[in-house]
DNA sequence: GTATCATATGAACGTCCGTTCAGACGTTCA
DNA sequence: TGAACGTCTGAACGGACGTTCATATGATAC
């Protein structure tokens, strides 16, 4: 998709067609111009996507936690089944969150990066002593 | 869904129906007992999944950036319909990620967590200069 | 070789979610 | 009051995603 098109030129009094309407034209120029570029914030949001799923985010915590484990025993840490576990691992290492190694007929999986354990840290922190608000309604106000 | 269920006992040489096959039972154990509760992963998985839009990113990094913006601005800045911003900011207030200030017949956004700034930088930081991984095939070893 | 185990894969089903469109609500100004 | 504007809401469409089941691959043991 192009990247958002701004065809007022300042004080939007010209109204004919394809214009979008702006308060604030110039601090919106001025935010647009340090906003995190759209295929920078597309790569972000992927990371998040990894891990807003319940399964994923106790897989990563569970590898994190025991350092190494293989996926027969990662299922039972769980309480998944083997097949769904191995399809999120593949997902997991798809985007270098984790790291396979083989030994034997069996796959142990490790972290493969320090930045996730941060991630799930502050996440952690954050739904166990912040507000985390009500998910189900909003208080519009 | 019940917590995962673990019906060998130790050493798992009885198979007759119920059994999750384990290697190190042990272990499983241990790592099962410091885990983070499945309640827990959920609404880590509902923070992460808030973040898990492109748009979203956008629109929170733009607020963040902008310490303050209402919602026909957000729209320009980031390029998107003032309905679809409206809704993404719904869900963005439902979780506590954003804060609403009316002012007349607008209304403007400001950030209310510290936390997410921090999210924010360190996925930017891990998908810029981090090797992200090839998103769409796995290399499969 | 066959059998068994650990893991991976593919298809199929149901559900959730982002976007768009049309319209409603609330506020301001004449 | 009535019009114009900013924002919000609801329905509906299309696509993405998590889970399950059945099956395939790869490796070990007999």
């Amino acid at each position: 998709m192009p990247d958002a098109i701004i065809c007022g030129k300042d004080d939007g009094d010209s109204l004919d067609h394809c214009d979008v309407l702006v308060v604030d034209p110039e601090r919106v120029r001025a935010v647009r111009e340090r906003l995190v570029p759209a295929a920078t914030a597309e790569r972000m949001a992927a990371v998040f996507k990894v891990l807003a799923d319940p399964s994923r985010c106790r897989l990563v915590a569970a590898i994190i936690e025991a350092g190494e484990l293989c996926v027969c025993d990662l299922a039972a840490t769980v309480g998944m089944s083997d097949s769904n576990v191995s399809h999120h691992l593949r997902v997991l290492r798809a985007h270098g969150l984790v790291r396979a190694r083989r030994a034997g007929k069996m796959v142990f999986y490790s972290p493969d990066d320090a930045h996730i354990r941060v991630l799930l840290d502050i996440t952690r922190e954050h739904v166990e002593h912040g507000r985390d608000g009500n998910v189900g309604e909003v208080e519009a106000r």
